[in-house]
DNA sequence: AAGATTACCTGAAGGC
DNA sequence: TGCCTTCAGGTAATCT
């Protein structure tokens, strides 16, 4: 499941491999995952170069140009300025897709789009076609979308997230709120923080938001350096698996004993989404002696 | 009107 | 060449 650690490697691999390339070819395979349709794509990008490549949260946001290859828009990931012929791609990867660069096999019936940029081959790969590739008119994620989790300060984060009812995990996975934080992600940022997935976000004191936005910070940036997690079928640009798994906590793990504790870790439904905590850890109020130790 | 639920898809896993 | 149900969870749309 691509959340932001997972999008930023296939990010970082894309601006390095190909920025300042031309796409030359653009096979469809699969219509559907194109918006506002395959041919509007088509006629927006074919033959243009790819000048920027920013993330925001879960989103990829790819900058064409028109005219020859340039050096210019590279490695710092921002457009140039917009000149005609400027078009913008807004890609997500939602549940199982598949962005990796030369792949060794042919396509297969889960392929939808290859893509040439002057002869390196990309491959958009998705079991379950909820990926989408959007045209916009900016270089923007949709304004609905929070600030990316990495990007957004503390003060900013609990002005948006501290006042909310709902439960803290439900306000982590809110892409409104923050962007980038999935379903594995928030587990593992709960856990390290002692904080239950079912606390109501506004019952939280300053401390405990603070340590819920320090290690949802914390996870992912460690999750970035590991390659990601693969734990259904997440690749990277290389078609690789990446190594975080084996360093998740609880997700995924109820049953098992608490890394810290030995305490069974157990799963409850919180906003729909199976969430792994240790109870002991993880207790719905701080009990008063743990109080006056953080005060 | 924020919070909860469902639709979109396919494959894996488990019960029988 | 088994059939059926349930589950996985990111986002948009639809509810209450």
């Amino acid at each position: 499941v691509p959340e932001l650690p997972e999008v930023e490697n296939v990010a970082l691999a894309l601006r390095d491999c190909l920025t300042g390339r031309r796409l030359t070819g653009m096979t469809v395979l699969f219509g559907g995952i194109l918006e506002p349709s395959p041919r509007a794509v088509k006629r927006a990008i074919l033959g243009k170069t790819l000048v920027a490549v920013r993330r925001q949260g879960k989103y990829l946001l790819l900058t064409f140009a028109e005219g020859p290859d340039r050096e210019s828009g590279g490695r710092d990931g921002f457009a140039r300025d917009a000149g005609p012929g400027t078009a913008h791609l807004m890609i997500h990867l939602r549940m199982t897709g598949q962005l990796y660069l030369d792949p060794d096999r042919a396509p297969d019936k889960h392929t939808h789009l290859v893509l040439d940029f002057a002869g390196r081959r990309v491959c958009y790969r998705d079991i379950r076609k909820f990926g989408r590739f959007t045209l916009l008119d900016s270089p923007n994620a949709p304004v609905h979308v929070g600030p990316d989790m990495l990007e957004i300060g503390f003060a900013d984060w609990r002005d948006r997230a501290a006042r909310r009812r709902a439960p803290i995990k439900a306000v982590l996975l809110d892409q409104g709120v923050a962007s980038g934080v999935g379903n594995i992600y928030a587990d593992e940022a709960l856990f390290r923080a002692g904080v239950h997935p079912l606390a109501q976000a506004n019952s939280l004191d300053d401390a405990a938001l603070r340590r819920v936005f320090r290690e949802a910070r914390a996870v992912m940036r460690l999750a970035i350096r590991h390659g990601g997690t693969t734990y259904m079928n997440f690749v990277d640009f290389n078609g690789q698996p990446g190594n975080f798994r084996r360093k998740l906590r609880v997700y995924q793990r109820d049953g098992e004993p608490c890394s810290r504790c030995g305490t069974s870790i157990e799963r409850v439904k919180v906003a729909g989404r199976s969430s792994h905590f240790c109870p002991a850890c993880q207790p719905m109020t701080r009990s008063p002696r743990a109080r006056g130790r953080i005060r």
